[in-house]
DNA sequence: CGGTTATTTCAGGAATGTCTGAAATTTACG
DNA sequence: CGTAAATTTCAGACATTCCTGAAATAACCG
């Protein structure tokens, strides 16, 4: 895959970004790659493309095939592996969003039950802490029930609420 | 301020997903400290029951005002500085919510705008690429925009929505 | 099988991020 | 002012994460 200075800025944009979001640089890389290119591509293209060694794609791709975002294709007559990313940007974004809920929110949610339920024999900190932890908990449930249901919408249904933004508590309120 | 084992769970395990959200562990520990504690507390008295270094407390603080999580206040014939965290859990995770969409998304619009510019003097990169980049300008610009006007709602409106969860397309549709 | 190509594993080096402690600076009081 | 307490700065130690290249493994073909 060629790299023009468009998709190269792209690329070196996402991989900044990616490390800021808990991936490597070079995860966000590949992904933004292959997000972008219109075929398949060989670990070997990417890791030439992008100036990276090829164990480094390896790992890479793998780690991005576990978030789901990325899958491996076959063309006949030829035995390597080629990689292609998802396109919809916004099941790209659901799964990104999904991942990063079920590995940073719901672990705190079930810290803070355990708590909350030790709280019950605990003499020792204080009342203000314990219901503190406890609206904490509360709140953190419901913005997770909350983001549960949105996500068990249909698509066209959720595109249709938010098209008209405020406008849906003047209808309902 | 005492370390009960509850805390110091609450404290430890906020550390951990601190670092995954781009903060050093240090600053989220202080800020789970300081969100759990009822009394404004001293830098020194945070470095003494975190066992952490005064130096570190002092720059740790400094990025969680950045942050406008936390504040300082003093008391009548104390001359240190008493650090205080925002209390209202709501308030604290759209302060967060917004700062990462300041720091990450918007960038990103930014970069995609310009390349979206760029791209009709550009006649080396594929129109399939060009337009997958347009398409994702539109939706990121699309999903910025609601999230602008959920913002700008009142918090009970926004609550009450909350509540009736996947109801209102019932309503609305 | 043996040979060839593709992929993965992994030890160690490079780069980055974090924390500490000493020294410098600021602030407030007598 | 001079002094002492409080805070901040910063160089370097420490820790973590990331990447590479060599070697091992797996997949395929004649």
């Amino acid at each position: 895959m060629k790299l023009t200075p468009t998709i190269q800025r792209c690329v070196l944009h996402w991989g900044e970004m990616g490390s800021r979001w808990g991936v490597s640089r070079s995860v966000a890389q590949i992904h933004a790659l292959l997000f972008l290119s219109p075929e398949p591509l060989t670990a070997d293209g990417i890791a030439e493309t992008l100036a990276i060694a090829r164990s480094n794609v390896s790992v890479s791709l793998k780690e991005l095939q576990t978030w789901d975002l990325v899958s491996i294709t076959h063309v006949i007559g030829d035995r390597r592996d080629y990689f292609l990313a998802r396109k919809d940007i916004w099941e790209v974004l659901t799964t990104i969003m999904d991942g990063r809920k079920r590995r940073e929110i719901d672990p705190t949610v079930q810290m803070l039950r355990d708590c909350a339920q030790e709280a019950k024999r605990d003499t020792e900190t204080p009342d203000q802490v314990k219901e503190r932890i406890a609206t904490m908990l509360e709140f953190l449930e419901e913005m997770t029930g909350w983001y549960d249901q949105i996500r068990s919408m249909p698509r066209p249904t959720l595109l249709k609420l938010m098209r008209m933004g405020t406008r849906v508590a003047k209808i309902v309120g």
